[in-house]
DNA sequence: CCCTTTATAGTCAACATGACTCTTAAGGAG
DNA sequence: CTCCTTAAGAGTCATGTTGACTATAAAGGG
């Protein structure tokens, strides 16, 4: 059990089965609030606990694959719709007993969603909900964990990747830009410098012809732009008491 | 096979059994250059051909564990050593047909190593080396990839966090850090700005008291710094023509 | 003793950023 | 219609950071 990837004569059935699953953390902006994807469990164990969305990894599909399947699932949405959604693996968790039935290894993934789309409670999903993040109780599993470490990575993506678009539905103003940034950052950015910043940065936004012009909100109408090519911001967006994680 | 982590009455044993290795990118500074520990392969598929270190995670271990596990084993070195060492989970890779043999799901490791131990051909490492990075032909598997991406990421890690002095002994001048920017990097940086944004940066490095001397090369003799606590760095030290590949 | 090499101290201009002010163009209340 | 509120968008100004350089100090080699 060591340098070479299998020693000779291995047999597979000699080793414990490790099982394979992947865990979604689904973040999208809604009312100026951060919120994921949860869902309510069904069996044992954490019956009636919120968990993230997930599933096994199916013998003849990659990680990737399963995740975009298990979000098609529970979300409702297209397979052309998920395909074209950020998703992006986070980590892989580990520990032995993270699961109390059998050892589970799971890759955990990131996916940003830009307009909320209420998942059909429909299908087979036991109960989808879009849930404010932070205010639920503790999660399944190490849900709690991966859901944090999933913050913490597009909090820090968001300053030095253009990453934030994949909020936004494809046609968005610099004022919804901004409400990602703050809602993810839980700050407040002084909107004519984050206006500067955007448009100073080559790339990220590009404007939109015809009637600058949106509907809804009070107050002056703001120009629509879409999402540029491209993808890293040089120099960064730093948070304003810019604390990385890692 | 959906939103449910276990549908009721599931069978492990109804399920194909996924392996689950880990596989370890260990780079260290040498010569200026950027060196990586590869083993060459003794059995099939791809006997004789150069790999990344690395084995199967057993039934009761994390997959953290069992990276320091098999990197004490590949290297030499003692655990206390190996457990002082900067080990990050870098992604899992997990393409069905990656190993022709069976379904191998591979949690990648990146470790940076300060001094370059010679790793004991002993024990039963088939033959580990340190290879100058890029000189080598094809590595087994999918090893290539995961080496780029291991690249890839500690060049970005570099840029925002406090990295560096990971691959440094104990006790090292500025030259000497700057020395791992420009190996890892690429790139050769201005001296004496260098200095002064490492310098100015509170908690990368601590001056060491005593004789501000260092024996061996030519030149005038440079003081000597310890790791400071900080671990990101605010603002960041960008790359001349900074590209993130993300 | 001169030359090369590396550390370290400064200088200066270009750029980026944070903190503000001001104007424009909506919607809503009266 | 008019005033008030709200948000977009144009600018200003001082400060901080960075890149490009120049200069001095302190070794080792020939």
């Amino acid at each position: 059990m060591n340098r070479s990837r299998a020693p000779e004569g291995y047999d597979p059935s000699a080793f414990e089965p490790f099982a394979v699953t992947v865990d979604l953390a689904v973040f999208t902006v809604r009312e100026e609030r951060l919120h994921v994807l949860l869902v309510e469990r069904g069996q044992e164990p954490y019956a009636g606990t919120w968990a993230l969305p997930g599933g096994f990894v199916l013998p003849r599909e990659s990680a990737e694959r399963a995740a975009r399947r298990e979000l098609a699932e529970e979300t409702g949405l297209s397979a052309d719709t998920v395909a074209g959604l950020h998703l992006e693996q986070l980590r892989t968790y580990s520990e032995p007993d993270r699961d109390p039935r059998m050892r589970v290894v799971s890759v955990a993934y990131t996916a940003l969603v830009p307009d909320p789309p209420e998942p059909r409670g429909g299908g087979d999903a036991a109960r989808a909900r879009w849930m404010p993040h932070g205010t639920l109780g503790p999660l399944a599993f190490d849900h709690d964990r991966i859901l944090a470490d999933a913050h913490d990575r597009i909090g820090a993506k968001l300053e030095y990747s253009c990453l934030a678009t994949a909020f936004c539905p494809p046609e968005f103003t610099i004022g919804e830009l901004r409400q990602v940034y703050e809602t993810v950052w839980g700050v407040e950015l002084d909107r004519p410098n984050f206006r500067r910043k955007v448009l100073a940065t080559p790339g990220f936004v590009r404007a939109v012809e015809g009637p600058p012009r949106l509907t809804g909100g009070r107050g002056k109408p703001a120009a629509l732009y879409r999402a540029g090519e491209a993808k890293a911001l040089h120099p960064p967006l730093l948070r304003p008491e810019g604390r990385s994680t890692s």
